[in-house]
RNA sequence: GGCCCCAUCGUCUAGAGGCCUAGGACAUCAGGUUCUCAUCCUGAAAACCGGGAUUCGAAUUCCCGUGGGGUCACCA
């Protein structure tokens, strides 16, 4: 009976206060894949307590990236559950009641300071280069003190009552027990003066309420994690499994930024990246393939991973090794799928003729890192490109023309023979001059494949 | 600065006391294949932060430094 394992059950708790960031896709595939692996259930929990931060559209932009990714919750606000509502700014009334419950229960209290005394408070302490930490001023309020400014109206918000002289241990499964002496934690507020919950409170409220199981997080929360585990001893509720995996850097080492990184996910889409390189790509931040394979699905990973495998470095994004990847998932992807997913990345590629696309794409797949770089390579052959080039190289072009005018049959190899002959006849002349006065360019797609594709016509006329 | 976390090639990592002359991947460089460029293949260079301790033996355990990161809100 003791054994018997509890169902799974993790979560991400993005703030919809901007567009979704990669790190929260870092997060969600762990906290989605554990969920996978044992047969559990992974939740978005939307966590928009802070009025002031949110940015209208910013959930449905979260969820049109997990559905990109295809990391798809099993509750959330889109799709309710049973420990509905998942929206935070939802279930106010929760919150208030918890928190007037810890207040009687003696480990939170009524707190009436002003900003204003706050803000003065921490100026002192700063001067005498002491932690910024509440001065518990209105923890030592009488009861009738309290009661009298309740009921004058003055605006309060609760605090959480750290107790004198102990120890709080954060059980963290990656790293192990850390410790943290009690006089080191603040007594953060809980609740604030509009109502509204604080993270500390919202999160612990919520986990508990959801059954969620293991805590999946960045490491930034660790330090927090003390007055989390205050709260669950207060409340005496059981405590879930901590993990706090190591958080994105730049390649400068500070935190995964946008100053100095592409942290949003739209870039991603934009500039032609795959959901399953990427993700396949974030797997190898911080946990590693068994077999040291570099590339492998979602469900491989699935089928393999575990959270105590977790590395607990803070890795740097590489964004060249996500891109060589990506030109690996490109190559190894079949033409037909390949097509559709340029055609659903950019709609100008519908429009080409369903056959030359057909043609271009196998000699475009070795060529391409992203999605983007497609379409520079084809359309010089489709659509005639405007060179500058020098009088004797337009001289050279036209020569080219009426040379390749004479091949009989439009062969690859006939029209190959053609091009080495142009070449040998004339010296000084290499066949990288010649997509430099072809293409504007000294590279690009094999030209005779190219013409072959295009045809004789379109060919000379390319070169007119 | 206080507290907390972390430490293997430039980067991601393998390594859980002898299999390590430290392995793989990206990036870099050099060759080969090739109509250019890629792809592909071959090869090279490249790391255990420092010092103590434990041990017959330490990248691996312990301590102390050093370095990097995180966090110090009525933000998450």
């Amino acid at each position: 009976m003791d054994n018997q394992e509890k169902v799974v059950r993790t979560r991400i708790a993005p703030s919809p206060t901007g567009y979704p960031h990669i790190g929260t896709i870092y997060q969600a595939l762990f906290n989605y894949a554990f969920a996978h692996r044992h047969n559990g259930q992974f939740l978005v929990r939307i966590e928009d307590t802070d009025q002031s931060r949110l940015i209208e559209g910013a959930e449905d932009v979260i969820f049109k990236a997990l559905d990109w990714f295809g990391l798809t919750e099993d509750e959330s606000p889109r799709k309710n559950g049973p420990y509905a509502p998942y929206r935070q700014s939802e279930r106010l009334e929760t919150y208030q009641k918890f928190a007037k419950e810890l207040i009687e229960k003696g480990g939170a209290y009524y707190c009436f300071c002003t900003k204003e005394r706050l803000e003065e408070m921490r100026k002192q302490l700063q001067q005498e280069k002491k932690p910024l930490r509440y001065d518990r001023h209105c923890r030592m309020l009488s009861k009738e003190d309290v009661e009298q400014k309740l009921s004058t109206g003055e605006q309060y918000v609760v605090r959480l009552k750290i107790p004198d002289n102990t120890t709080i241990t954060v059980k963290d499964e990656i790293r192990g027990d850390i410790e943290f002496r009690s006089e080191e934690v603040d007594e953060q507020v809980l609740l604030k003066s509009d109502g509204f919950p604080t993270y500390h409170l919202a999160v612990v409220v919520d986990d508990h309420l959801m059954k969620i199981s293991h805590v999946v997080r960045g490491e930034e929360w660790i330090t927090s994690a003390p007055k989390h585990v205050l709260l669950y001893e207060y409340f005496d509720w059981e405590m879930p499994r901590f993990y706090h995996t190591p958080v994105l850097r730049n390649p400068d080492k500070s935190k995964l930024s946008k100053r100095h990184g592409h942290t949003n996910v739209g870039w991603y889409t934009d500039s032609g990246y795959l959901p399953e390189a990427i993700l396949n790509y974030l797997a190898l931040m911080g946990w590693s393939h068994p077999e040291e394979k570099e590339i492998f699905s979602l469900d491989e990973f699935i089928s393999l991973f575990d959270l105590a495998d977790m590395k607990p470095v803070g890795p740097i994004f590489d964004l060249a090794k996500l891109t060589w990847m990506n030109g690996m998932y490109i190559r190894e992807m079949d033409d037909a799928t390949l097509i559709q997913r340029l055609k659903e990345f950019d709609s100008q590629v519908t429009t080409l003729d369903e056959k030359t696309l057909e043609l271009f794409v196998p000699i475009a797949k070795t060529r391409m890192k992203t999605l983007a770089e497609f379409l520079p390579l084809v359309t010089p052959f489709l659509d005639k490109p405007s060179l500058s080039l020098s009088d004797e190289e337009k001289q050279q072009r036209k020569a080219l023309s009426a040379h390749l005018a004479t091949v009989q049959e439009w062969k690859t190899e006939l029209v190959l023979d053609s091009l080495k002959q142009f070449v040998s006849n004339n010296t000084g002349i290499n066949f990288k001059y010649l997509y430099k006065i072809i293409l504007g360019t000294n590279q690009g797609l094999p030209l005779v494949d190219a013409f072959v594709i295009i045809g004789k016509e379109k060919t000379l006329e390319l070169l007119s």
